[in-house]
DNA sequence: TGCACTTATATGATCTTTCATATATGTGCA
DNA sequence: TGCACATATATGAAAGATCATATAAGTGCA
């Protein structure tokens, strides 16, 4: 379980309520990383009771106390402590988009192409959300903080300028493999969807010009 | 759930075990989608609780009897069902590694290069296996099926040629974009252990030569 | 000879994740 | 005026995934 070495990471920069690490959460790692609301709240209840973490009530008029989470010095050393450790394997993905395209052959092809066309919005829509985050980014995490509040305005970061900017570098360097990823899956649908097509069309010169897609697709019916 | 689905979809092809369904999904979509064996038996179990599917008992000497799964008809048409169900999501990716690297700024510059070295022998295993697969998959599913001894040497498949070559394709293209995004990251993990690099040899330039790299990588440190 | 691996099933326990729901107020939009 | 959404927490329940373990014979390798 990582999401609890992800908030640690954060708490690391900052102290933050649960509800700003979900936002954080939104707006730098959502590319790789997603995490329930609810999911948040246990985990930093964990951290609270390993001790990796302590928490500031701050009451607010009309809406529940503010739990402020502060990271201590056991949940730094946990941190780096997972930090440094060697990642062995790749994520574990399952992708149920695939899935429906690799069992492609039970559909005709027309569906197969609206199912890859449909994906290529999601995909669309993703990277309109990449490009928010890279535009939010050059002010750094420093803007990102402020705008959730974080940091009260006219404060200083409570950390170097020069630590910030290198990890801005990173944050970058992961939205980077983000919009590469994205990009290259869009690619290969289009690809697909005109290997498809084309297939069509080759039937229809040795065969009947109009009524054997539909043929060929009723075929695909195993 | 959709590994349910998956299952479907593998006995909508052929008849099978359990233990050879784990092998059915290594070697044809584990790059997108993975399952357990214990999740498998379970998942099978539902299946044939809710009807999909019916289970021939075939005993064997020495070993635990082979429960043969079909699929029943109400089988076929949820399995089609859930394939014409539109997909409205990016699938859920929690990336370990991405996460160290988002975090690089609490290491050392070296240390994070070592991480992405070290993903990149990850790739490179795991483009060898997409290798293996598609060598094997020219002579199509059917050579598997033949390989894991579902099919009797000498029988027939079970389904049109047409059919399988057809299937073949999708089979293809989900491959395809295995590699892609495998050989993606692979040059992501180059052009970001270069960018590191040059980062630390230019602040050599301006400062001093050797010890400097050093203090550079514990500056990182906040 | 010994050890690891394959075949083949299955369950208990636990971990992780998601979904639904509850509460309560302020703000912006139509 | 009404409705959705943001703020802010939290829990119950269920679904889904992983890990450990059990059984038991055969095969291949050092």
């Amino acid at each position: 379980m990582s999401l609890k070495h992800a908030l640690l990471g954060f708490l690391t920069i900052c102290p933050a309520t649960g509800y700003e690490l979900k936002g954080i959460f939104e707006n730098s790692v959502q590319h790789f990383w997603n995490a329930d609301l609810s999911q948040i709240y246990r985990t930093l209840d964990e951290i609270k009771t390993e001790g990796l973490a302590t928490v500031r009530v701050e009451p607010q008029e009309g809406k529940p106390p503010r739990h402020i989470y502060s990271l201590s010095e056991k949940g730094r050393e946990e941190f780096l402590r997972w930090l440094r450790e060697p990642v062995k394997d790749l994520p574990v993905i399952r992708n149920h988009f695939l899935l429906k395209i690799f069992f492609g052959a039970f559909l005709q092809k027309e569906e197969v192409i609206e199912h890859l066309k449909r994906y290529q919005n999601v995909l669309q829509e993703r990277l309109a959300k990449y490009r928010k985050i890279e535009h939010m980014a050059p002010e750094g995490f420093e803007s990102m903080l402020r705008s959730k509040g974080i940091i009260e305005k006219g404060t200083a970061a409570p950390f170097e300028l020069t630590a910030l900017k290198n990890h801005l570098l990173y944050a970058i360097a992961t939205l980077r493999l983000g919009f590469k990823i994205a990009e290259a899956t869009d690619e290969w649908c289009t690809e697909t969807i005109n290997e498809l097509q084309s297939l069509a069309s080759e039937k229809s010169k040795t065969e009947k010009p109009k009524s054997v897609k539909k043929q060929r697709a009723k075929g695909a019916k195993v």
